[in-house]
DNA sequence: CGCTCGGGCGCAATCGATTTCATAATAAAT
DNA sequence: ATTTATTATGAAATCGATTGCGCCCGAGCG
């Protein structure tokens, strides 16, 4: 008979007994020198981290939780993974928790211009990351998600909010004061002379747009005023300035402030292929500070927003509400620094 | 005396009991019901479900992990989590993943331009998220971290690579033929009737660069090739131009070749700024395809990488194996595409 | 009409850690 | 020297699901 050679499929894989049993102590001690050692004397603990090594022991993760109920892991939940404004975002969330002992489970809703978010399957993303069995929760996305989230509210998880603020929610907030931040950048506009400027939205309705609309609205004291609706990327701010393009250039406006960096990207691009130059005939300014807004040319006038830190912000406080900390503050604005580049200039007289 | 009001820092949830007794049936029949529906009557099933969704129940997952030994969750290992190139690929692989019912855990190592890795601070990072018990890893960072990732490779969890190629390893891999793309991208080139080119490269001794810059060699048959050392990122594009300009105009190849199109983009920058006119006096061709390399001016000929195309096929593959299915292709190559933009022109003469 | 077969369901073992409670050993106090 | 406080350790309960095994009962078969 040949030797049996039917792949074991499962690997067997040192268990805590099995530590206790080599390290001649019980599972218990193993499980105190290994997670806090002050309670074991050095000599045992000693023993137990070198029987534990000698076995290439790992503690059982899912043992751990189910009896600890907690996971260390928090639940980021993110409308595009690929999107260069939540990357930063992300990267900043990602130093802070990682730096407090916190993993991290993405929920990405995909979000893009072309497919918007159906419920259904928004809810089977997150459905399948909660799953994960969260310690908390960082919302980037505007809105509490139905589904699992919704009951992890209500078990009183910790939820934090980045970005958009929630309406009626009970959780704190990071952000920056975009209706300021907008106003700031308008009145740059209006410093240059500009009297006919136009705001070209993002998705419409949202708190975040909102703001910036009434920054808009705020420094446009005298003037014309033009609202064009967009979605924050880049083909609407192409359609925009092909929507404009269209129309009789006296009707034009002289200056455009987007409401994101890749729209007035998208603008900037196509009017300038158009033969409109830049500064000269019409002056832009973005919202974000995306890295890519000095790689246009001219490089862009921007609001640059501090995603880095407001994702460390954001993950610190998680951090600190996970732990059990009751003193976090409700809401956490953060400064925003307009970024004067080649794209904005006198208004054309 | 005043009602206890100490806040009940555990909010109760229901359990798989409180389900059976509401249903009137035992917890494996509650189990079965909800996972595995062919295996209870259509009455029972309908008995249970109602229950559950009565009492809100949703099963906990730590429970389940540990007595099925699976997680239903992923590991993604990746060098910047903010980067354009990965945000793509993490698209990819996320759309594969929760298509095929797997979660998603991220170990972002945070590789930048100025912090390179070291092996703790890795170490720490990877142990965190693997930590979450998955069932298999995505590695796009082109090589085996030490620590849990290797143990779990000794413990055959299902590994599939992206991109980089890992020297060695037993386990599949997805990457572009980077040798053939890079040789078609200077044939493009000498085409052209460029004689003097140079070669930005990535980060050095990677498999990434030598294919590269293998690619580079192949074409370059003819004429004169210089090798310069980049690491990807777009300062060392800059650094990379300013190298040149500080030297003889007469020394400067009249074509570029970069391994990135961050690099590339910088160095466009850099020489357009010091009056270089592209792609008049000089050809620039980047390697990618990111979004952003169409915002350049003039926008830059690059080599499309299909990086959702490579992600999802990655996930694919890592869904396959973590099912248990044996025949996984070893190794997929997937085809890049030339796209010739306005960085690139006759060579001048 | 008796026997086998199998679908539907329940009992109880099991996964692998953490943690309470009790106990033994040691140090401190009187 | 005896009592008390302190510390280190062990025994066993516990977290909440999944699943092997076996029972019951009705259908199908000879």
């Amino acid at each position: 008979m040949a030797a049996k050679n039917k792949s074991t499929r499962r690997i067997k894989t040192a268990k805590i007994a099995d530590v206790a049993r080599v390290a001649g102590v019980s599972v218990a001690t193993v499980s105190r020198a290994l997670a806090k050692p002050g309670m074991v004397e050095a000599a045992t603990r000693a023993r137990v981290v070198a029987a534990a090594k000698r076995l290439g022991y790992t503690p059982n993760v899912a043992a751990r939780n189910l009896r600890a109920r907690r996971s260390n892991m928090a639940l980021v939940v993110v409308p595009n993974i690929g999107n260069a404004y939540f990357g930063e975002l992300l990267r900043g969330i990602d130093a802070a928790l990682t730096r407090r002992g916190y993993g991290l489970i993405i929920a990405n809703l995909d979000l893009t211009s072309t497919r918007d978010n159906s419920p259904d399957h928004e809810e089977r993303y997150v459905d399948l990351a909660a799953a994960g069995q969260v310690d908390g929760v960082l919302l980037l996305n505007g809105y509490v998600p139905k589904g699992p989230v919704r009951t992890m509210l209500d078990a009183r998880v910790p939820i934090v909010a980045v970005g958009e603020r929630i309406r009626g929610a009970k959780f704190p907030q990071v952000e920056v004061d975009n209706r300021a931040a907008a106003r700031e950048a308008v009145e740059h506009l209006v410093g240059l002379g500009h009297k006919r400027i136009a705001y070209l939205s993002g998705r419409p309705r949202s708190h975040l747009d909102s703001a910036r609309r009434s920054g808009f609205r705020d420094a446009l004291t005298t003037g014309e005023g033009l609202e064009w609706t967009g979605d924050y990327y880049f083909a609407s701010g192409v359609a925009a300035a092909e929507a404009m393009l269209r129309g009789k250039p006296r009707d034009w406006p002289t200056a455009l402030f987007a409401a994101s960096d890749e729209m007035a990207i998208g603008f900037l691009k196509t009017v300038l292929a158009a033969g409109v130059s830049v500064p000269r005939d019409m002056s832009i300014i973005g919202f974000d500070g995306i890295d890519y807004a000095r790689f246009s040319d001219p490089a862009l006038t921007t609001v640059v927003v501090p995603r880095r830190q407001i994702g460390e912000t954001a993950g610190e406080m998680l951090a600190d509400l996970m732990a059990g900390s009751g003193d976090v503050p409700a809401h956490v604005r953060l400064a925003t620094e307009l970024r004067v580049r080649g794209s904005t200039g006198p208004a054309p007289r």
